[in-house]
DNA sequence: ATTCAGTTGTGACGCTATTCACAGGATAAG
DNA sequence: CTTATCCTGTGAATAGCGTCACAACTGAAT
């Protein structure tokens, strides 16, 4: 928490993070920059970039140790006692990720869901139980949630942000298309999937167009 | 299709285009450069740049007429009879996929699901027929399907996006955690949820601590 | 002890995307 | 017709990222 560090490098860290553990499942004890670069997809010179940011140091002659570099990045990524998180709007697509991140990882867990529809209100859904948004401020506060998925209708995105930021919340990872409007000190990602869909359509014509590359 | 352009301005016309159905609908006929900036958060010297690579001529007073900006996004960036779509995986996400994106543009539309699960299997959901993947030949052939999106386990992704490919496919958005590799004709894009939250935590983390900005 | 192969860490570089800044142009008002 | 205003389109400047390339290092082999 240092220095300017690159957004993209934080994206990657990750990455390797996952990586580094199917590496520790299967007993490796060392990995180069140029294995990790296979495996993601980028080049050897990058990851050796994006380490610099964590506090390692690679062995010249036998690369990176992997119980070492967890710890690194672990130290330099996540919270020491870990970050709470909820969905907000269990519909189709708040029930997927609710379902997927509950109980995931330790240093960043889905604790909870909210809503406004009485159908959905109170059940519990993979561990996870579902308030009413009347109840954000309390449970928010009580489980120390700081990161909300929004899964919200559009037109209900920027009131139910609204919301989150009074309780607490100081992260969004908003999946409806709107742009949030939030005070500085709350960090927005946006992930707009259409967006993501029309960007394959058009380069994989293009590349239909171009015969290849 | 004509020069280069940078992967974000496609992203980006895809986000004004949808403004502009919504400016449409409430029957603004111009808008200015630094209009669609400010409701998307770019700048307008961002969203002049965007537009230069449509084909498309701003008034210098009255700035961009609204339907003849649609007609030249909409020229640049869709296929002119449209591109059908695929979900292949219908478990958590897949559904939630299916069911939203089912029928929603003309331009891009999503005809059909495929899985091995005969609990799935055969269902219509949402207007979608799911096929088993062992049909993906036929029903790829027979819909004209030209993309997928990917939201089987990732063991299932290679294998799976193979078959995809093999049966016609060109362009794939990848959910599974995994990095796929295809013939160079083929674009892939990955969406790690994951990656997103990490990211979304490290930097509401940062401002945290920073006090804002 | 010395050599050799192969790696890390990083300064310098280069590329691409974004922003700046302004010439040129359209419109409305006088 | 002329002026004032406020826009677009775009070359030029800047910033942000990723890549190159190499000095410094490590450990193994001899
Ligand atoms: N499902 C997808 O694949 C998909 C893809 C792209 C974008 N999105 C976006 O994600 C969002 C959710 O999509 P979905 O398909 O899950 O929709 P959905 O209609 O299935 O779910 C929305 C949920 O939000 C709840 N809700 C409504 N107002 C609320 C409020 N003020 N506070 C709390 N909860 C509220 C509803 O009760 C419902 O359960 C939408 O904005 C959609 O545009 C979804
Ligand atoms: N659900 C989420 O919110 C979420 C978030 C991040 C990433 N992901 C990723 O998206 C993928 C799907 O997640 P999910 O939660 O929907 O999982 P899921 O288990 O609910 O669904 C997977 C579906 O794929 C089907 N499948 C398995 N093998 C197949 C094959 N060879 N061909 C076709 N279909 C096959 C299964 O029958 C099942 O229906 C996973 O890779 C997951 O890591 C999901």
């Amino acid at each position: 928490m240092d220095q300017r560090i690159a957004e993209q490098t934080i994206g990657r860290l990750s990455l390797y993070r996952r990586l580094l553990d199917t590496l520790m499942r299967d007993c490796v004890e060392h990995v180069y920059s140029h294995q990790l670069a296979e495996k993601t997809g980028f080049t050897s010179a990058q990851v050796r970039r994006d380490l610099m940011a964590v506090d390692t140091a690679g062995n010249t002659r036998r690369g990176y140790d992997v119980g070492e570099l967890i710890r690194a990045i672990d130290d330099y990524l996540y919270a020491p006692s870990g970050q709470q998180v909820a969905v907000v709007g269990i519909g189709n697509l708040g029930r997927a990720l609710l379902t997927f991140f509950s109980g995931r990882r330790p240093k960043l867990s889905v604790v909870a869901g909210f809503d406004v529809d009485e159908q959905v209100v109170d059940r519990v859904i993979h561990g996870c139980r579902v308030y009413h948004m009347d109840e954000v401020d309390r449970v928010v506060a009580e489980d120390e949630i700081t990161l909300v998925m929004l899964t919200v209708p559009s037109d209900a995105a920027q009131p139910a942000a609204d919301a989150c930021i009074a309780a607490g919340v100081s992260g969004i990872l908003n999946f409806a298309p709107a742009r949030l409007k939030v005070p500085p000190s709350v960090y927005v990602s946006h992930v707009d999937l259409t967006m993501y869909l029309e960007m394959v359509a058009f380069f994989a014509r293009q590349k239909d167009g171009d015969q290849g590359d």
